[in-house]
DNA sequence: TCCTCTTATAGAAACGTTTTACTTCCGGCG
DNA sequence: CGCCGGAAGTAAAACGTTTCTATAAGAGGA
């Protein structure tokens, strides 16, 4: 319990506090032999700048905070590492808090980040309420979106396009010589989850089918189980010709289930999954699926943010939209 | 950028600022009628409690830190998940630090988080460098060890049993009669690696053979890619009868390489992993592996952490070993 | 030598809480 | 009737930085 502070370090040196810190924030300004007195002092001491005493007085702090739907999901992990990556990179660090899906746990984490005065917040909104997020600017929070597209023009946002993702994704399986579709979904408060299906929709129509007759089985978590109860459904409700899966762990669990009742896939159903995460080339059947720029999403959101943060005046906001893209392999053969 | 205060709170409802304080931590010691005063003009005025000024005050913050090894690996989302599902449940939020396998990367991580002055740590350390966890001791943070044993009595440390497990691992490829045995794992600098080794060894002994002939194969990351190379090793220097991967990630990325060469598992070549990560049981060839208890690893050891923060007079340290628990699934059939 | 200008450092105020010690008010008891 | 004790609230100090203003010390020019 040291508790060394930068007057001990100030005494230790013989200069004064506001020294110690100017070696400490702006090291230019000191003479090089003090400031090697100073940070000899700190070294032996063993100093440990006070990060809240910094950030009360400086009215702003080195942390950023990072909402996510789902931590168990490989998506959301490749976009916490490239948020990791950058952020430490520049110094920062991120406070991580996973909504699980359910509004209220992301309203308590945002309420948490706040009182954090973090920096800035990247978020992958787990339902469509732009009011929340603007209460966190008008403390001073910038907030970037993540696989989302803004909910204002001056606010970045980086999204995928999840309209033409499901498009491409029903396109393929039509194209194929299915003529009935199903859709395995997460919660359709997601908006991923509608898009792609609007995108699944007007692919039927493009091939000539009735949208109104693609079948939708909602889910409530978007999780291998989850999945595997779908399948269920399905079986029960008649197989179509080809499964559309809102994400990867919804099919893979699709496919755990089919497998195991004797389905045959591709041949009797194919099944195709979004996000093309590292597991979908790997299972049991490798899996079809939409790949997207996952790592990237999470870096280039956060030198979105931290561009914002640190150079508030230069700034200029951006919307950037990705182009999924279609991985093609055995489950839609 | 409103940045109302408890000042303005106070004046707003016809208080003073300490006792404003009081509605916010103890409201028990203030009057009903004022309390619901106080709040009001709390909601009233969006007031958010600055969490900076009231850590420097009270001394002690409500931010734990959670240091793994690799954030991309399922088996440590998931130790994170339990982790950030009980750190909610008692209103701490949890700062991630992704040591990502480096030494550098972990100290600068524990650096931050000495300087946030969370109340504790929980970590997998990357490496075996007591004196650093020290360190953080000395400036009061409490530190709690995952999926490690303690490295002092004075100490808490949720560990799962790992030569034990390396035993049953190799014990079990050993007993459906392979003769020849490789052993593919990350850095020799990770505990976890080196301790399953050893229990290889010791399995290997047991059956009668010489430990030495254990082929070791070192990767630097521990990831799907980094298995893909070490088989193409294996494949160039002569298939073993048996694979033993120290992780699931080495393992799914081994089965690929494999059977991309046409090498059939696991006729040809039987593969164990370890963790019994999800994607295990999917896989093109479903995996046999060790299964920990990852989830509960999370909770418990957060739970520990958090008595020691919360009761420090009362808190019992402990070290808590798990036995871990062979999946057979088809890759050794 | 004196004055000015620059540079380096000192000193002090301020950030928003929490907490301690203190005041005020009241009811009840001797 | 006076006093005591408890409850409720106030006032002020303190936490460890950052940052602004002021001062001191040199350097250089006249």
């Amino acid at each position: 319990m040291a508790m060394v502070s930068i007057k001990d370090v100030a005494a230790h040196a013989g200069v004064s506090p506001g020294t110690v810190s100017n070696v400490l924030n702006r090291p230019g300004k000191v003479a090089p032999a003090t400031r090697e007195r100073v940070e000899a002092a700190i070294s032996e001491l063993g100093f440990v700048r006070h990060g809240s005493a910094s950030t009360l007085r400086a009215g702003h702090s080195r942390t950023i905070g990072l909402s996510v739907i789902d931590i168990g999901n490989p998506f959301f992990t490749e976009v916490a590492a490239g948020v990791e990556d950058v952020a430490s990179e520049l110094g920062y660090a991120v406070i991580l808090g996973n909504s699980a899906g359910s509004q209220d746990k992301e309203e308590r984490n945002l309420r948490v980040l706040a009182e954090q005065r973090v920096r800035g917040v990247l978020i992958t909104p787990s339902g469509e309420d732009p009011a929340r997020l603007d209460r966190l600017r008008e403390h001073g929070i910038s907030v970037v979106l993540v696989d989302h597209p803004a909910h204002r023009p001056d606010q970045c946002a980086v999204a995928v396009d999840d309209v033409a993702g499901g498009r491409a994704a029903a396109a393929h399986v039509l194209a194929r010589g299915a003529r009935t579709l199903a859709y395995v979904t997460g919660p359709l408060t997601i908006r991923q989850c509608v898009e792609r299906r609007e995108g699944a929709k007007a692919a039927m129509r493009a091939a000539g089918l009735d949208p109104g007759d693609l079948r939708v089985v909602e889910t409530a978590t978007m999780t291998a189980r989850a999945g595997e109860k779908a399948a269920a459904d399905l079986i029960a409700g008649g197989l179509p010709e080809a499964v559309f899966c809102a994400n990867d762990l919804l099919a893979l669990g699709v496919l755990r289930a089919l497998l195991r009742s004797g389905v045959r896939v591709p041949e009797e159903v194919a099944l195709i999954g979004y996000d093309d995460i590292d597991f979908a080339a790997a299972s049991t059947v490798s899996l079809t699926s939409m790949r997207q720029p996952t790592y990237q999403l999470g870096r280039i959101a956060t030198e979105l943010l931290l561009d914002e943060c640190d150079n508030p005046d230069t700034h200029a906001h951006q919307h950037i939209m990705f182009q999924p893209e279609l991985v093609a392999r055995e489950s839609t053969q």
